[in-house]
DNA sequence: GTAGTTATACTAACATGTTAGTATTATCTA
DNA sequence: TAGATAATACTAACATGTTAGTATAACTAC
């Protein structure tokens, strides 16, 4: 496949020429447009994007730092191998960080903050029924995002996001199994009850129970491709 | 204060020229010799450290990432003001790893680590009597980063250092509080004991009321030295 | 003296040229 | 043929030149 076909244009995207190549780089590779394992050639990325180096080398420098791509000095940029260990790490690390907000919001929620999850909730019931993966992982999202948003800590949505982008990038290779969004909407709708009842404890162990299904569905992955793993 | 007396030369630090020129910045931001809402002169840095604008300005991406500076697009590049509000959060962000990594350690943690973790506490109780902070706060870091290390899990440092610079840094304001360190010290050994009885709830109260210790002394700061904070 | 305007000096952002290190291939040797 | 070696073609890292946007200070009009 050609490049021009793995990497949107940068009219795509809005902010300084380094942001929008970073963006379009980004997508590329959690759309798997880049494999694991590709080298990303700068000079290509330039040619396609119009761009010169210095905004690639920075958005290639962003990437690493999330951890999408691995630079080997004097030598080449590679998009990261997919590693078990690190997609557990992050399910870990945003378990850890949404158990501490809903510790948070159990107590304190508001009447406005729950009207906004149950709507959430309302419009996932739909979208489970009608098996649209793309828009319920877009409420999914949401609710997530919302979570941390309604503690007023403004930062946490950023630091869960750089280790759940390995799980969001490794979710792209699971086939779409039939009845998985209803049971994940049920999953949703429990810490959502739980919250509602200001029961710490019950929703703690909802939010684990549906964190670790999403676990148990990436696990095999590792056997299924193993040339997008680390270590095989 | 002329620059090269803020910051220290590239060879007193490993690794590229970027990797060392944000060392050196980091270290002058972080022992507060850039005060907060001082301008950065990457023009002067080049100078004093040597180097061509290319390291510095990655140097300063970096840091913008960790939150210790902030750019304005095409005028300049500032030391962050603290944030009180950043500094709970970090604390927050902290408390959710550690709570969660005490958790997983309750039930699993090796006899081997309990000795490591009560040789540093032995060390803490020496240093705590003879009021050395310095070292003190080099062990309290070697303690934390063994939480996190013990779980296996290798990126959790990486995410906890990045919201607990803003304290690290704040904690530069803190005069020596006679008698805190070995209080200190005693919320450490309370931590480890509720570790080696496997009382994962204890352990988790322990960790927090140590935490929130912190947060106390901080809140202050913000009326004694209002230029170095946001908002005033 | 003050409000508004222009000119200047500064900055980050971006482009491009250069250097040095790495991997691969071709060549030479036993 | 197999292994060591040299040449080549790539890359990231670094240096430097250029552009465009922002703030400040000087200047003008009132």
């Amino acid at each position: 496949m050609t490049l021009k076909l793995k990497i949107r244009t940068l009219d795509n995207f809005q902010g300084s020429l380094t942001d929008r190549t970073f963006l379009a780089i980004r997508e590329a590779i959690m759309e798997l447009n880049f494999l694991p394992g590709e080298i990303i050639r700068k000079h290509d990325i330039c040619n396609t994007l119009g761009v010169s180096r210095s905004p690639v080398s920075e958005a290639l420098a962003k990437l690493r730092n999330e951890g999408l791509v691995e630079v080997v000095p004097q030598s080449g940029t590679f998009v990261s191998r997919f590693s078990l260990q690190d997609i557990k790490e992050g399910a870990f690390l945003r378990e850890a960080i949404e158990l501490a907000c809903i510790e948070i919001l159990a107590s304190n929620i508001s009447e406005k903050q729950l009207i906004d999850l149950n709507r959430n909730l309302k419009l996932q019931k739909v979208l489970a029924e009608t098996d649209d993966y793309q828009g319920f992982y877009q409420l999914d999202a949401e609710m997530h995002s919302m979570i941390l948003d309604f503690t007023g800590y403004k930062n946490l949505a950023k630091v869960t996001k750089t280790g759940w982008v390995q799980v969001d990038r490794a979710r792209q290779l699971l086939l779409p199994v039939h009845g998985r969004l209803k049971k994940a909407f049920q999953e949703h709708r429990a810490v959502i009850k739980a919250l509602e009842k200001n029961d710490v404890a019950l929703a703690r162990k909802k939010m684990r129970t549906h964190l670790n299904q999403l676990i148990l569905l990436l696990t095999p992955l590792e056997k299924k491709h193993p040339h997008l793993f680390e270590n095989s």
